[in-house]
DNA sequence: ACGAGCGCCTGTCGGC
DNA sequence: TGCCGACAGGCGCTCG
């Protein structure tokens, strides 16, 4: 469950604790058990248990798709890619088998690393531009604009799609927000950015930032068997709505593959001049 | 610079 | 029922 909005709503819940369960910051690490070393993009599975173990949680913040513990010396940093997630848990809980990393604390809990595809990675770094470096501006930031965005656009020459699941354009976006933002900016998945207008690239900014605050309202979306308690997938214009009527004009949502991903969108809302 | 294809993994679903 | 392909919220790599 892993875009911008499922991971700032995983942020809010660790830093904040959720039902009967505490809070992360003020927890020290007490143990590591990593039950899947590929997780691990680095350091090496000693020089992590040696270097995690006795550190204290601090904040909590989210980077992109990204989420940050800072912690007393070091960053621990999380990337869920697509089946990944992020759980607290009592001591007692059961081991899922998906679970790839515990972190346990100097009280009855532990935070669970789960991820049944096995394609998140964990950093432990001293300093988190190791890892963020090439990541482009966070779409709810005040360095994210419709000038900009607007100048971003035309200095490429990209279709619309892939250029918003680029990570170095703006960081966050995945399959779900990308086809929502295009549909109620009415663009086609495939234009070329330099062809965007200024009033069309001030529409998209406006729906991006749209859909990433409503679905964060909405604790973002849940699908499949992974279920966080979201419930932005209800108001969904088109992903996943293949065949189904456009909320707007009536006609049936369209299917294409874009880049290797399934890509929906009205075909008369967002016509391909 | 850009896009296509593939690899990494496991699970679900629909068709035959 | 069992098998098989398509598909799934991501991203890094190689190759034209």
């Amino acid at each position: 469950m892993p875009e911008l909005p499922e991971v700032e709503t995983i942020a809010r819940n660790l830093r904040t604790g959720y039902g009967d369960l505490p809070a992360l910051p003020g927890l020290q690490v007490r143990q590591v058990e990593l039950l899947w070393d590929r997780s691990l993009a680095t350091p090496s599975p000693q020089e992590f248990r040696a270097r995690l173990i006795g550190q204290t949680v601090e904040q909590i913040w989210r980077r992109g798709k990204f989420l940050a513990l800072t912690l007393s010396k070091d960053h621990l940093l999380f990337h869920l890619r697509m089946s990944g997630d992020l759980l607290v848990e009592r001591e007692e809980d059961p081991i899922s088998p998906y679970h790839r990393m515990m972190i346990e604390f100097n009280t009855p809990y532990r935070l669970s690393f789960n991820d049944p595809r096995k394609f998140g990675r964990v950093w432990l770094v001293d300093d988190p531009q190791m890892v963020f470096r090439s990541l482009g501006p966070e779409p709810l930031g005040e360095e994210f604009t419709a000038q900009g965005l607007y100048r971003s656009l035309r200095e490429r020459h990209r279709q619309l799609k892939p250029l918003l699941l680029d990570q170095s354009f703006i960081a966050g976006l995945g399959n779900i927000y990308a086809d929502e933002a295009l549909f109620r900016a009415g663009l086609h998945p495939l234009l070329a950015s330099d062809k965007v207008n200024e009033r069309q690239a001030q529409r998209l900014w406006e729906s991006i930032r749209l859909v990433l605050e409503e679905s964060i309202r909405r604790n973002g979306a849940s699908i499949d068997w992974v279920y966080r308690g979201g419930d932005f997938q209800n108001y969904f214009r088109v992903y996943r709505r293949t065949g189904g009527p456009c909320t707007v004009c009536g006609t049936p949502v369209a299917r294409m593959v874009v880049g290797q991903r399934g890509t929906h969108y009205c075909p008369h809302c967002q016509p391909l001049p």
